[in-house]
DNA sequence: TTTATTTGTTTGGTAAACCAAACTTTATTC
DNA sequence: GAATAAAGTTTGGTTTACCAAACAAATAAA
């Protein structure tokens, strides 16, 4: 789509910049290279091949800022990283920093297409009226074990049904 | 918990050789090689590092087999691909070649908590007579533009419960 | 405005992956 | 059983990403 493919570290170095940009206006070297802890060394290397690629604005010992393709390409990671980081605590309701963990990882892995229909997927949840909160709640009781008895889910639909309609008046 | 940590590259010869095994009984560099989209020279040093790992029986010009501890870690590997695959398929509804391209890269990028809250949360779906197929065909729908009219998304419940009373009888 | 200090860059070195091509071993075929 | 083919290995070279430490520039302090 954006026509440029980057390695997982550019991606994040990308990523990196887009969040120093946003809270501190503008990238120091300094600053990127403790967020993803690395030595300064290190980061002058990444920035040169940004840079060659377009996506940032970078001369030595000046600030870095994102060019348009930059942003356009760091927007749209950050994207994945949100909506799976979204997908991961609130469906699967992991832990935040875990699911922050593996968002991290996973926003590299997804393509597209997937984080485009774990979107769809979130929002249909979210809009029918069958997996409402009750339900949502009741995953975070089968997940710790009270699968087996499910005491209440015979009367489960009957009692959201009426609920439902107790609402729609 | 395996006590290993292998880069993605080695986990993915790893898991190519428990294939190879699996249908030709011992892994040969030439098959992996290939299934890998590497030349033959490529594999012989991936190889070396796998043995010394103690993941796998490699002698020079020998046949290759995995160790006991190999195959858990190509075992536990493969679990978590096929669940992310199980995931994205029956889940997401992704198209079965994209499913798999996405699960192949998400395999390194999830660990065990992730993973298997999946498989906490499809069970679920499985289970809980609210998410049921007319659930899932409802997503088909919604992911499919239909989202905006929801014709009879009012009634869905009552009819459900309905539905739902009558096979319990 | 000198002198420190901080920040940024460069250089040399390592490790993981890979390729290309020469080479060796094993397997086939004549 | 020798000649050929196939399979596996080695060697030298590339790329990406890192570190450590020397160096240069910019900023801050005296």
């Amino acid at each position: 789509m954006t026509g440029i493919d980057l390695s997982e570290n550019l991606e994040d170095y990308l990523e990196t910049i887009l969040e120093l940009e946003k809270t501190q206006k503008v990238a120091r070297v300094k600053d990127i290279a403790e967020m993803r802890g690395v030595l300064r060394g290190s980061v002058t290397g990444a920035l040169k091949s940004l840079a060659e690629k377009g996506l940032i604005n970078y001369e030595p010992y000046s600030f870095i800022t994102l060019t348009r393709k930059g942003t356009a390409v760091a927007g749209e990671i950050n994207r994945r990283h949100r909506v799976i980081k979204n997908f991961l605590t609130h469906v699967l309701q992991l832990d935040p920093q875990i699911a922050e963990d593996n968002a991290c990882r996973m926003e590299h892995a997804m393509d597209r297409a997937a984080v485009d229909r774990m979107v769809a997927f979130i929002d249909y949840m979210e809009t029918c009226p069958r997996t409402d909160a009750s339900w949502i709640q009741g995953f975070a009781r089968h997940r710790q074990g009270e699968s087996d008895s499910r005491p209440d889910c015979k009367d489960c639909m009957t009692r959201s049904a009426e609920e439902h309609a107790q609402n729609k008046k």
